[in-house]
DNA sequence: GACCAGGATTGCT
DNA sequence: AGCAATCATGGT
């Protein structure tokens, strides 16, 4: 089936972004993208339009609720312009300007973004990358091309050995498994988290061990999409910060606070863009 | 050979 | 409540 938008998407810098998890089956010549759907099928997403006309093809959904799904992970229903216009005179205004029409794309699996954002704890990104490609390795399953991360079930019942095996930390095998263990214990329950305040589910994941503020923002952020998560303890953006405000230090976690009232309520963006201007 | 990476936990003041 | 040590490895 055909879908046109009726406002810009930079499906390119979308899916350039995509492309940088090694995880993601992307092909930029293409533009497509395959999406593992946790039904069973392998949905492909191709651009056709430009960014003034967006418009795509979706091909191989067994029914309308994966194109809802689909629509759903590519924010197919969220402008951009009004994003970006928020932040004319401010001081990311020129990131927003260099940046507008790009979507937040959500992750595919939920019980994937959570592992990943563990993995990706503390690591540089290519270090993390090669960790998350093991685990989906050792662990997932390829179909059709594209990785799927695996059951929670056959995460729970690893020992920490096993994910040492592939260079994890002792620490983060202990994260990895003791979290897919209350998934699959009903301890955690990702679902859930669709329907409630971004708040309450962040209170609710940080009680469990291996999570911290940053996982549950990131997994608000990319795993259900929430447009106003901005993980202040992220290296990351604070380095991106203290290039866009040409600094000779990384910004504190006081100086970022001040800003956070004039960004709200898209902070997700503006994270979204820092981490592309340093990467 | 330090020091830092898209942090979180633990134990000590 | 706030700070330092700890974790594993790769890149600079």
């Amino acid at each position: 089936m055909q879908i046109s938008l009726p406002f810009n998407y930079d499906f390119e810098r979308a899916l350039e972004r995509l492309a940088g998890d090694p995880v993601n089956a992307v092909d930029l010549q293409k533009r497509e993208v395959k999406i593992p759907m946790e039904e069973g099928n392998v949905i492909t997403l191709r651009g056709l339009g430009t960014t003034d006309s967006p418009s795509f093809l979706l091909e191989n959904a067994i029914d309308e609720s994966q194109v809802d799904k689909v629509k759903s992970f590519f924010h197919f229903d969220r402008r951009l312009d009004t994003v970006s216009d928020h932040f004319r005179d401010t001081n990311l205004e020129k990131l927003f300007v260099e940046h507008a029409g790009t979507p937040l794309i959500k992750e595919f699996s939920l019980y994937g973004t959570l592992m990943k954002s563990i993995i990706h704890q503390q690591l540089n990104l290519a270090f993390s990358h090669v960790l998350t490609m093991r685990f989906v390795e050792n662990s997932g399953e390829n179909q059709d091309g594209v990785w799927r991360y695996p059951e929670p079930e056959k995460i729970a019942a690893l020992k920490v050995e096993d994910l040492r095996q592939l260079q994890f930390s002792g620490r983060k095998a202990e994260y990895v498994i003791g979290l897919s263990r209350a998934i699959v214990d009903g301890n955690l329950d990702l679902n859930k988290f669709e329907k409630m305040e971004d708040e309450e589910i962040i209170h609710e994941m940080v009680a469990h061990r291996g999570i911290g503020p940053w996982t549950a923002q990131n997994f608000l952020m990319f795993g259900l999409g929430r447009p106003n998560l901005f993980p202040i303890a992220d290296i990351g953006l604070q380095n991106a910060l203290k290039n866009i405000w040409a600094m000779d230090r990384k910004p504190t976690k006081e100086e970022i606070m001040e800003q956070i009232p004039i960004w709200k309520p898209y902070l997700s963006y503006a994270a979204l863009y820092l981490w592309r201007s340093i990467e």
